[in-house]
Parts: C-alpha cells; sequence; structure tokens
DNA sequence: TTCGCTCTAAGGGTATTCCCTGATTTTTCA
DNA sequence: TGAAAAATCAGGGAATACCCTTAGAGCGAA
C-alpha cells in the first residue's frame, strides 16, 4: 500500500529536500506540494494525501489555525507539524491544535518515515528530542520556568495593555477597573512569569508567545 | 571551470534541498556540509570552497560573527547568506558583516546560480524581493520607522542592562556611571525607539533584533 | 456546601521612572 | 584640527511602578 503525502512550506529548498529524502521510497508517493496555506486548504481537498507535512511558519496565516482549519474539515487527515522551533509553548499548541507529530527541520529520512509510520497507526510521533524535552518540562527539572504560564483571562488583558505602553492609570480606565487591581494583576503576571518588573513581564511574553 | 560549493545549515532538510537542486549542474561541485558553525570554521580550511551559503541561524554561533569570523580567516571566500527572516535590520548586518549576498529559503535554482555568478564576479547579490525592501527603507517610504535605528555604543549597553531588568541604579553600578547619566541613555533610546516607557524600549528592541 | 480560584479593591509606603534643562569632557571623523 | 557626535553628570519635581498585606464577592467543581 502505498502512503500519499503532501507537504506544506513556503521554502523551496525544504520542499525540495523532503522530496529528495522520500524519492527513492516506493511506499510514498508526493501527491502535492504547498507554498501557503490557502494552497494547501484547497490542494488537500484536491489531492487526498494521507499525511501532511505542514511547516509551522506561513506567510499568509498561522500555523495553529491552520492546523485546526485542515483537522476540522478533514479529520482524518494526519498532520505531521515541521518547524524550526522546538519551544515548548509552540509544540503543545500544535498538539492541541490536532496535530498528529512534531518534527523539527533538522530530521532524517529515517525519522521522517517513523513518523510516517506511527502516526498511520493512530499515534502521536514526537522527535526524540522534543518528547524529552516535554518530559523534562512536565517533571519542572528546568529552573526556567519554561511554560505551564497559566494566566487568566483578566491578567491576559492587562499583559495587552502593559505591552501598548500604557500605564496603571490608563489601563484602569480602558478596563473600567481600580488602578489598584491593575496593580494587583500586574504584580501577580510578575510572579507568574518570574519577572522583576514590567520590563521582564513583556520579555517573558514574547517569549513564550503570549502576545 | 568548476565551482566549489560548502553549505552550512543545522537543518538536514536544507542541505538535502540545495544539494538536490544543485545535483545537475555540472559546473558545480559540493565539496562541504556543516551543520554548525565550528564545523564550518574547520570545514571551509580542509575543503576550500569559492562559496558558501551559510545559514544565520545557528546552534552555537550567531551568523554575523561567524560571518565576520569566517571572513577574517580567509578573505578570498564568498559567503551568501542564508536566512528565513528578510528583516532590513538583519540583512544590513550580515552585509556589514562581510557577506556578499543574501538568499531567503524560498530561493530556486535559477535564483541560487545567478547568485554565484554575481558574487564570484565580486559583485554582492541580493534576492530581488529583499533589493526592493531596503530601496524602499531607504527612501523612507514606510511610516513604520522600520530601521535606521542607530544606538551608539553605550546606549547598547544601557539596553541590555534595561532587558536584563536591572534598575538605573543598578545598571549604573554595572557600568561605572552616574544613575542620572544611565537616565539619559535610556531618555535617547526611547526617543529614538519611539517608546513611551521601558516597555516599549523593550518591545521594539525585540522586534528589531537589537538584542 | 465547602474549597479553590478569580476578580475586585484598598492602604500605605518606598523605589524608580519619566521629563526637562543645562553643561562639561571625550571621542570621532571629515 | 575643528566641528559634530557621544558620553558624562546634575538638580529637581511629578508621575508611576513596585511591594506587602488584607479582604469581600462571585463562581464552578468536588
Amino acid at each position: 500500500m502505498i502512503t500519499k503525502i503532501a507537504i506544506t512550506d513556503d521554502h523551496n529548498m525544504v520542499l525540495q529536500g523532503i522530496q529528495s529524502m522520500l524519492s527513492d521510497t516506493k511506499e510514498i508517493k508526493i501527491v502535492g506540494l504547498y507554498n501557503n496555506g490557502s494552497e494547501t486548504l484547497n490542494g488537500v481537498v484536491k489531492d487526498e494525501p494521507d499525511i501532511l507535512l505542514l511547516d509551522i511558519n506561513l506567510p499568509d496565516i498561522n500555523g495553529i489555525d491552520l492546523c485546526k482549519a485542515l483537522k476540522k474539515a478533514n479529520p482524518i487527515l494526519k498532520i505531521i507539524a515541521l518547524s524550526n522551533y522546538d519551544e515548548v509553548s509552540f509544540i503543545k499548541r500544535m498538539l492541541n491544535a490536532g496535530a498528529d507529530g512534531y518534527l523539527l527541520k533538522n530530521t532524517d529520512k529515517l525519522e521522517l518515515l517513523t513518523a510516517f509510520k506511527t502516526v498511520l497507526n493512530d499515534e502521536q510521533y514526537l522527535q526524540r528530542d522534543i518528547e524529552k524535552k516535554l518530559l523534562n518540562q512536565s517533571i519542572g527539572k528546568k529552573t526556567t520556568n519554561n511554560l505551564l504560564i497559566k494566566l487568566t483571562r483578566r491578567e491576559k488583558e492587562v499583559l495587552e495593555a502593559i505591552a501598548e505602553e500604557l500605564t496603571t492609570q490608563e489601563i484602569s480606565e480602558k478596563l473600567f477597573i481600580s488602578h489598584k487591581t491593575v496593580e494587583t494583576h500586574r504584580m501577580n503576571i510578575m510572579s507568574k512569569l518570574g519577572a522583576k518588573n514590567s520590563v521582564g513581564i513583556i520579555k517573558t511574553a514574547i517569549e513564550n508567545n503570549l502576545l
């Protein structure tokens, strides 16, 4: 049985690279190559791949939303996220969005084939290094409180307002609450993010994609 | 005459992709493939490529420093920077560091060959889109004060200290200057970056790769 | 219904930032 | 070598951020 693969990446080099890796494997057939989100959405309907290798960083839409949309339209399609980044927050969100696997672009042919087998078997495939990272993180080994940063709805609103360079006073007016409340939220955010001041909040927030 | 090419990229897919693109071109010979900075530094001595395709985002060293080091050790070597990013600040810094060309990873075979020819001819090669961007920017079309942000050496030091979440007092102790001086620098940085406060400084600094 | 979390708010104090102005010295570079 | 840019420092005041503690109301889950 032949497995039909499609690939989405805005970098031709990567498309070419994967094609080349898989060219001498008989059980694999590449049925679609897409450069962006909209091509992918249309393409998978036409080409009916079994597995989609999906680069997360696309020009027209972010990987998380695209992954959700694809899975909604076609739950049978297996999606393996492809990324340069091994940030835990990112990975978690992709998996939550329905991705069946997560690979970094330093993958080799063997791992690619293993990943295909695994997801076709309805299991989740994570690159070795990534699995380790997720484990370490959930055990809480690292002092770098990498993730698990859970801000409440209100805290997120305050965070965004801080990022807009608003003062406490301005934020309180924007959210119709007391400036004292805003301060409390800011303090709690600082504490959750391990920041010493608002600068630290913004740094950590950006690093962890909270904005 | 055969042109000897070496490639540095930590993503095997990209290595494979470029190899595959160039495999049927007789005038090109790939003499080295490196995964990181140190391999590159050693490799180019041994393999003596004419041109190095250098990915900017490497695990062990940043592209700018590596480019400088390579050019210093071997000024004849042509270096074409390879990147996912088309941010003007980045490009400028790579070119300042001695790069002879700048390509995004969405490049195709034709452009790759054109780039080779151009740099071998002692000219600078920039990808079409990038050239446009640089032009637009220098004309000052965009209101987004995209770049031209020129911080002085000292301002950069202060900026970095701010990013470390230090207070003015702490920064002054670190740099052995008066806290008043630090404040002056901070004010000047705010003004240059168009920020309302330190949060804005950090945001803009991160956006513009000043950190 | 109790427990836990969130959101709200306040008091009161200290530390720091932000802003303006003005000035001297040092460095850079044309 | 002279002008421009950069780095240094200062005073003083208003605004804001930071910090700690306490506490009531509302809501959803155990």
